[in-house]
DNA sequence: GAAAAAACTGTACCAACTGTACAGGAGGCG
DNA sequence: CGCCTCCTGTACAGTTGGTACAGTTTTTTC
């Protein structure tokens, strides 16, 4: 029960690798299976058809980036008692992991599963709508905890706000990609940070004086 | 040599439709010439093969998308002399335009084609590319007259500034879709132009003295 | 250590899709 | 009439996703 397992993840490992890079129209299951040295039916043993394998590939990811984004700022949180303070620390620490990955960013597999969205597999369209509500909710409440404590300088939507976390996230892995510039995913991380830091310093932290300085 | 071309560009409008809505190895050549009422070897009379297509849908894509951000930022310069009031005007047209799209952006064949980079086609990266490389020039030329004219609350680099706008479109699209929230992409918008505003507005306009007031 | 369950292999096969090759036909045009 | 563009029709080859199923090896469990 173990062993099984164990060759799951390599097919896992290997599927999604070759998914960012080509695809998963591109990838092709006689390519897994050379590369995991399995055969075919083992394949089909692991996996029902491609579409399980999809889903179980974003399940892996999602997983994944969750742990990367609660270790990441789980830490920010720990170096700074200030939400705002711990949030941009947050994006600082992001952007530079991402600006040390080798080669950039891999890709994300939830962009490459929108892109994809075949009729028929509307349980990996479902399965992405979470993980983006997901990515919402973590982001909002960190900005509802600024917003208790900050005032911005023009009213905004905490919801849209976390949103546009994700949206410059997978827009700027996209635009990474096109221009073919690694480093222009951090670069973009760091223009959110100025945006964020601008709405909300500025002298405007009224709301809680004790917080004065810390910025 | 017009009826000819007809034709190709009915397969390329089919081929647009389906390959946005499902990807591109997703999108079989059956299909299509199925959908257009041609014969496959029809099809192969217009395109060598399916990179033949995927370099024609960009380009075709490509030029669509530029007479549309040539008319509506056109447009936004005509009704307001100032080059930053344009450019937020822009948005806001830009916005509502896509607002108003029946279910939402089609998708960005930019964006499928950095996902589905197959190693055999570097011809369609390179389109890629210099559609990324165009969408930044565009974006870096409105903030350069704007910078002429307004100081910025924080120094920044008009390149990244105007890679922002590409990267938030993208990633504004991909959301959207994984949201499966038309709005998601037009909102995100108004908050870039917010930021944008934020940026160079705040009584910072000093360069300028004649347009104080105009915001 | 034997039985049972899990984790595969091997083989054979089908349908769909990409792509090749090539012969030929319809229609407009000089 | 002949030439060119724009196709159609047919046949065929290779790859891939997927099914079916019998059998084998490995691992776990009692």
């Amino acid at each position: 029960m173990r062993k099984g397992e164990e060759t799951r993840a390599r097919i896992l490992e290997v599927a999604e690798a070759a998914v960012l890079a080509k695809g998963f129209g591109a990838t092709s299951i006689e390519e897994l299976i050379t590369e995991t040295g399995i055969t075919k039916s083992g394949f089909f043993y692991h996996f029902r058809d491609k579409s399980e394998l999809a889903r179980a590939l974003l399940e892996r990811y999602i997983e994944n980036d969750n742990r990367l984004y609660d270790e990441i700022f789980g830490r920010a949180h720990e170096l700074a008692d200030d939400p705002l303070q711990a949030f941009l620390l947050g994006l600082k620490l992001l952007s530079e992991l991402l600006a040390d990955l080798p080669g950039g960013h891999p890709g994300c597999l939830v962009a490459v599963m929108c892109v994809h969205e075949r009729a028929f597999d509307r349980e990996v369209q479902e399965i992405n709508r979470q993980a983006a509500l997901n990515w919402r909710r973590r982001f909002k409440a960190m900005f509802e905890e600024i917003m208790a404590v900050y005032e911005p300088r023009e009213p905004i939507d905490p919801e849209r706000l976390a949103d546009t976390v994700s949206t410059m996230l997978e827009g700027g892995i996209i635009m990474s990609k096109a221009l073919k510039d690694p480093k222009s995913l951090p670069d973009q991380l760091l223009v959110l940070r100025s945006f964020v830091r601008m709405l909300f310093r500025s002298g405007a932290e009224r709301r809680s004086a004790a917080n004065a300085g810390l910025l």
